[in-house]
RNA sequence: GCCGCAGUAGCUCAGUGGUAGAGCGCACCCUUGGUAAGGGUGAGGUCGGGAGUUCAAUCCUCCCCUGCGGCACCA
């Protein structure tokens, strides 16, 4: 039998037979290693103690010390045990797939009747007791044929679609947990005992199609999350409480800052203190856009079906669009309209007004575009995800040379605004060309080499999504993320050489001849309606100072400083600051209660004592000390803050 | 759009085949209180909408709407 020499982390190394397994090398080391294990790492992969070693290698085993792999095989191996629990529970199942996922795992299965509630609790103690077993897992490599015969015949499907999937160069890997059978690529655990059987918890069922397409099953989902210890567990049910404090939905209403309604889905009643914070934001853009070199025009709401047909949105987003027919009986001629989805044909219509020239560009024409869309029902969500939105849009016409140029600076100017707003934590991707497309592979090359680039040099790193960008470009997105953890794209940049050709917007170039612009589609909050979505979670309710719809609650002790709280009140908001006097018969733990829990950044509390030197006490939310200023003072340091960052 | 769950007072929620309750909030009164809920009294509901079963429906059945969690979608 050959020898093959492997190396320790410590770098020693040692012989052993060809062939031989982690779980031997472990036993060979001590007797605990060999319990303790629960996977290895070879030449760096992830590798299952039972699978044969052939060639020279570092090896090192892993124990549940090594977090990261302990956790994928504790979770991993958790879907099993559910899967497993699920057929012992309903025989007859057919199961499909369970990977890992952030914080634990889930598990699609086909079963005509729905999982309830009641159902995953018996799913959990099933898998306790499987847990407790201990039942061994072992693998093995099957023939393709065999594999395939063998789901047949126990009226699995799925898996057999599944194998027909995998690639002729890869094993097909058969894994038992004791009796039970499953096809994966591993690794797993030594045996089902090594999951913490007081760390996991299942979460929620939910529909999921099969293979992700809706064309096909829809099957259902159970999500699990899992952890190494109870702690962890804890820990994780502790961040989904404080998230749900955090979710916008609820600050919105405690906030009292807009809400829904059933007669108008998808599109936001904003209250006044909504409102504050949404003209406080555009204020702002229209400063930065001001300074950014844009343009700001408005383009109408309702349009006329010829140019969307012009367009290509008749035809390629026409399901999401609100059409509008005017009734017959009132108009002369009736004619078939829809709201904007999208600023971008109006534009071109702006550009399109007299000649162009390539001293023109490149042209940034900002719109805060007031846009419905159609969304599919189940996508609404609270005001991130709305029917009824306003982006700050802009298109910028340039030549392809000024892509790259254009897109570093559209990235610096996004990063300053994002860093104004409180967000240091965001990440780009690039998606690149799909499936179905149009324009040659020489032109995609170009165009998403130019994003590329630009984000590199603007010193960004960026994550490459395939196959996910728009038939007509690339695009780069910039994601921002919720309370839970949720990514929402904000910003996006991308690249269009096709508009123009369709709406025939051109320019005369240097040599006197007509040429076509490209046009960068780009937003940098996305919509308001998303980004205060995101504000508010992201800040849970207490925005900075500058965007506070209520900045300041002057509140009275006694009634005798009613008189002095106006004074102060009408002093902060001659210098700009929104101040409300709360002079109402109650005390003050209940005022300052109240406003603490309305979020309000500055509560100022005037008594007796403070009307008599002209200050007030004051009091920052979160902040359990208070310190007594003069009235000129506060008033001159709170209207220095209230200024948005540019102005300061 | 698909799967599942839910909809009772402004909010959070309890409840019953015989037309409804709590806490908070709100209004009024007492209280003038020094930094996260002082006390009393009172008003407030077509029990999401429609149809059906029943002597009788908020409760049971069906359809629809909206919301929530996922999936799909997201120019």
């Amino acid at each position: 039998m050959a020898q093959i020499s492997l190396t320790f982390p410590d770098g020693n190394s040692r012989h052993f037979e060809a062939g031989v397994t982690p779980a031997e090398v472990a036993a060979d080391i001590s007797n605990s290693l060999a319990k303790k294990a629960i996977s290895a790492a070879v030449n760096g992969r992830h590798y299952d103690l039972q699978w044969p070693i052939t060639e020279d290698a570092e090896i090192a085993i892993h124990t549940m010390k090594d977090e990261a792999q302990a956790l994928e095989l504790v979770r991993h191996d958790a879907a099993h045990v559910m899967a497993r629990a699920v057929q012992e529970l309903w025989p007859g199942v057919k199961v499909t797939i369970g990977p890992v996922i952030d914080n634990g795992w889930y598990y699609d299965f086909d079963r005509d009747e729905p999982f309830t509630p009641e159902d995953l609790g018996a799913i959990e103690a099933k898998m306790k007791e499987i847990i407790n077993r201990r039942d061994p897992v072992t693998t093995e490599v099957w023939e393709r044929d065999r594999a395939i015969k063998y789901y047949e015949a126990n009226n699995e499907p799925y898996k057999v679609e599944l194998i027909e999937a995998i690639p002729g160069t890869e094993p097909i890997r058969m894994y038992w947990h004791g009796h039970w059978q499953d096809l994966c690529r591993g690794p797993h655990l030594q045996h089902t005992g090594q999951i913490p059987a007081d760390a996991f918890k299942l979460m929620k069922v939910a529909g999921a199609y099969w293979r992700g397409d809706s064309n096909r099953p829809m099957l259902q989902r159970i999500y699990g999350v899992g952890f190494l210890n109870r702690d962890g567990l804890k820990q994780h049910l502790t961040f989904l409480e404080e998230a749900e404090k955090r979710d916008h939905r609820r600050l919105g209403r405690e906030m009292d800052l807009f809400h829904l309604q059933e007669e108008a889905p998808g599109q936001i009643f904003w209250h006044p203190n909504g409102w504050r914070i949404y003209t406080t934001l555009q204020d702002y853009m229209r400063r930065q856009q001001e300074a950014g070199g844009y343009v700001e025009v408005n383009t109408p709401q309702v349009i006329d079906r010829k140019l969307w047909e012009a367009s290509g949105h008749w035809e390629k987003y026409q399901e999401n669009m609100f059409i509008v027919e005017v009734d017959e009986e009132h108009a002369r001629e009736k004619t078939v309209n829809a709201l904007k989805p999208m600023n971008c044909p109006g534009h071109v219509q702006i550009f399109n007004v007299g000649l162009k020239s390539y001293r023109d560009l490149p042209l940034r024409m900002a719109e805060f575009g007031s846009c419905n869309r159609y969304e599919p029902s189940g996508a609404l969500h609270g005001i991130m995800r709305v029917r009824g939105f306003t982006q700050d849009d802009a298109h910028i016409f340039c030549t392809e040379d000024q892509i790259e140029s254009e897109t570093k600076q559209f990235i610096a100017f996004l990063a300053k605004i994002y860093a104004d707003l409180g967000f240091e934590d965001w990440k780009i991707k690039l998606s690149t060309r799909p499936e179905k497309r149009i324009g040659t592979e020489a032109e995609w090359d170009r165009v998403e080499a130019a994003l590329g680039t630009a984000c590199n040099h603007a010193g960004y790193e960026f994550e490459v999504q395939e196959g996910e960008g728009a038939f007509y470009g690339p695009k780069l997105e910039f994601v921002l993320t919720d309370a839970i953890g949720r990514d929402w794209q904000c910003g996006t940049l991308q690249v269009d050489p096709f508009l123009p050709e369709r709406l025939d917007a051109n320019y005369i170039g240097v040599d006197g001849a007509k040429h076509k612009p490209v046009m960068l589609h780009r937003a940098t909050l996305g919509s308001f309606e998303r980004f205060i979505g995101i504000l508010i979670e992201e800040h849970a309710g207490k925005l900075p100072f500058w965007i506070a719809p209520r900045q300041v609650v002057v509140a009275s002790i006694v009634s005798d400083a009613d008189a002095f709280v106006h004074e102060v009140v009408a002093a902060l908001r001659a210098r700009g600051v929104r101040a409300e006097a709360d002079i109402r018969n109650e005390k003050i733990n209940y005022k300052v209660r109240e406003h603490s829990v309305g979020k309000v950044p500055v509560i100022l509390a005037v008594g007796m004592k403070e009307v008599e030197d002209r200050s007030v006490s004051v009091r920052r939310l979160g902040e359990k000390h208070t310190h007594v200023a003069p009235l000129d003072v506060i008033v001159d340091e709170l209207a220095a803050e209230a200024l948005a960052p540019d102005l300061r």
